[in-house]
DNA sequence: CTAGTTAGTTCCTTGAGGGAACGTACTGGA
DNA sequence: TCCAGTACGTTCCCTCAAGGAACTAACTAG
């Protein structure tokens, strides 16, 4: 489908991929860790890592050669997806949370600050949300 | 689960979710032309729409009482969740679109220029990714 | 009164996910 | 030497959800 939203829901739209990703960002990266901490099978885990190191998000790195050890770590393309993660988050803090408040919090290493992520407009820096542009065809368009 | 990620997830993490919303922020908003845009079957649409509105990001609205006629349109609550689809934009964009370009462009009402989401911190407004944070328990947590 | 439009619902089949057990390749201790 | 433990999967069976096609409902226009 020429369209970009399904393209990123081919990388990381199948039901555990995004929650994959985001234990693996947090540096839960191994097979068993995984498993244990998200509670989906050993098969689908199994099916998702392969799939996601195919897609270029992942490596899969020996860091023991004897036993044979195998740990997850993510590329430069899967740790650009961890920005649409803390998107996620931000909408969910904003409103799934309740009274409790936020279950995790995300300290900016620039200004030291418990924040969170505004979309910007790459152009000229101001805010730039969904209701703030005009959706036109593109180049590749089908 | 006490994760913002999982929690978004439960609204639109389901298949196809996402890209009905889009449908309707672009304006596609009938039951008979987003199955067609989409190509799901109309039980599956069906049952999206319905969780959809139970969740609070879509509104059923009559736009004809004889014949009865439905359109959906996006809640404030849906309309943010298109701040997360354009993110998933850009990233696909970034890394699926290949040579033929992107398939649509936004132009920012503020600016008038084509441009992209880029996430920034909501506290000093610099750029904010995945590897610019510390991750911390917060008062929510389990 | 017949055909067409819009918004679904129903029924059947197929495919994907869960659970539990098994396989493999080692290490370390009795 | 042999047995338990650890890590990383694979295999098998069963259930539940998605797809496709046909059907229903409630009207309108000719």
């Amino acid at each position: 489908m020429a369209c970009s939203i399904a393209r990123t829901l081919d990388v990381i739209g199948e039901p555990w991929s995004p929650l994959i990703l985001r234990d693996i960002y947090v540096g839960i990266t191994r097979f068993e860790q995984i498993q244990q901490e998200l509670g989906l099978s050993r098969k689908v885990l199994a099916e998702r890592l392969k799939g996601l190191v195919e897609k270029g998000v992942l490596e899969r790195r020996e860091y023991s050669s004897r036993p044979p050890r195998y740990e997850y770590t993510l590329t430069p393309k899967g740790l650009e997806l961890c920005d649409l993660l803390l998107t996620m988050v931000r909408w969910g803090d904003r409103w799934t949370a309740g009274d409790a408040g936020p279950p995790v919090l995300y300290r900016h290493h620039a200004c030291g600050e418990i924040s969170h992520i505004e979309p910007h407009c790459a152009k000229c820096d101001r805010p730039m949300h969904a209701t703030d542009v005009d959706v036109l065809p593109g180049p590749g368009a089908a």
